[in-house]
DNA sequence: CTATATCTGTGATGATTGTCACTATTGGAG
DNA sequence: CTCCAATAGTGACAATCATCACAGATATAG
């Protein structure tokens, strides 16, 4: 549990009185590394907070292939998950922590109370909202105009900004999240190491 | 002007209270085909219903290609207006009217009090927001995992959808609405001529 | 320390898509 | 009707990326 306090710190935009609300009728629960937090086509009973840590949220295709889109990370809320509660609909996405990840549990039937009642709350919710879908006209633009040197690129600056600059990642995920192969990246991650922007370790990627 | 009868038809979700409410403080207007309505980076002093009509929404590139993301119809509210016309915040892609196009606009000065006092209201919008979000996803599962030529059969249902089996279109405004080269969809729609689902004329396809 | 599974590097080859060059067709302005 | 600009068809070639094959490197379990 979060006192009102300690909640305002995380979310500096909730005023004091919503976030006494929000400390009064929720749940706290600490995720482990590598929990699945939603599967394609599952429902929501709660709306959620993320308190620390981090979530990895990607994309399925038919054949099993996945797509990296963004993490929500500490300050932040599932887009999803808050419209979902609220509407009662299925989720189209998959959610994994990258990280032991604690979140704020908000049960569904308060939702149309904070909305009405708080207005921090609301402008939070369409706050959350304006950034998730604007990291998606991102990641479209990123796959329609721009090649794989590019994208890795920017795969790195994003993986550099949410974990420094000691990458601990190989080759393999980083083919699954860009929906390439293995070999493409290994050869053009050979090419940045070339041209002195990153070095090249097993397991690992030292960025500069 | 519309009348909240008239209102609610085209937005039954409306109750109302909320269409006689924004019947009294929006104001209708009238765009021709062909109309730029949002530039990347403008900003936004309404939200936006579109009555009728269609308006198409697109991403540009740094080099001036663009890349058709979704169509708005009459019934439908553009996300973006609504949160970007709250936050006072400016537009992250482009539309253009492709038929001539109705709009009901609500001054920004009125979101809070809709938001706040009409539940009816705030269910649009989440419900807005999360089918644009959903038709996101989809462009990127489409981008990320599907060759052109099922691009261009997604990209052919969504048309005639929209407008029937008759469409009027160019090879190369179809290249341009998926960032490929017309000689590439000339050929892709041979060869689906050539496999009976549809018939190529001049300026024009048929769907059968 | 050694064995082994995993990770990485790299050449060869093929598939898809983009680009260039050119021709053929046609709707519509005059 | 005639001509022209826009549209469409198509071959050749290039670029990018995926796939296959295999070799070498290295972390770590035993």
């Amino acid at each position: 549990m979060y006192t009102p306090e300690e909640l305002m710190k995380f979310f500096p935009m909730f005023d004091k009185e919503l976030a006494t609300y929000i400390s009064s009728i929720s749940e706290v629960r600490k995720f482990d590394e590598g929990t699945i937090m939603m599967k394609t086509g599952q429902f929501f009973k709660s709306s959620m907070l993320v308190i620390n840590g981090k979530i990895k949220l990607y994309r399925e295709g038919d054949d099993g292939n996945e797509f990296f889109v963004y993490f929500l990370e500490g300050g932040s809320a599932c887009a999803l998950s808050m419209i979902c509660a609220t509407r009662n609909q299925s989720s189209q996405i998959m959610a994994v922590t990258v990280e032991q990840t604690e979140l704020v549990m908000i049960p569904i039937r308060y939702m149309d109370e904070l909305m009405t009642k708080y207005k921090s709350w609301y402008y939070f919710v369409l706050e959350t909202y304006r950034t998730r879908f604007e990291e998606l006209l991102l990641v479209i633009d990123n796959i329609a105009f721009k090649n794989m040197d590019e994208r890795l690129e920017f795969y790195l600056r994003q993986q550099t900004e949410k974990f420094g600059k000691d990458l601990n990642l190989t080759h393999q995920q980083i083919a699954n999240d860009l929906n390439s192969s293995r070999e493409v990246i290994s050869r053009l991650l050979k090419k940045m190491e070339k041209s002195n922007v990153l070095i090249l370790h097993r397991n690992h990627i030292e960025m500069k």
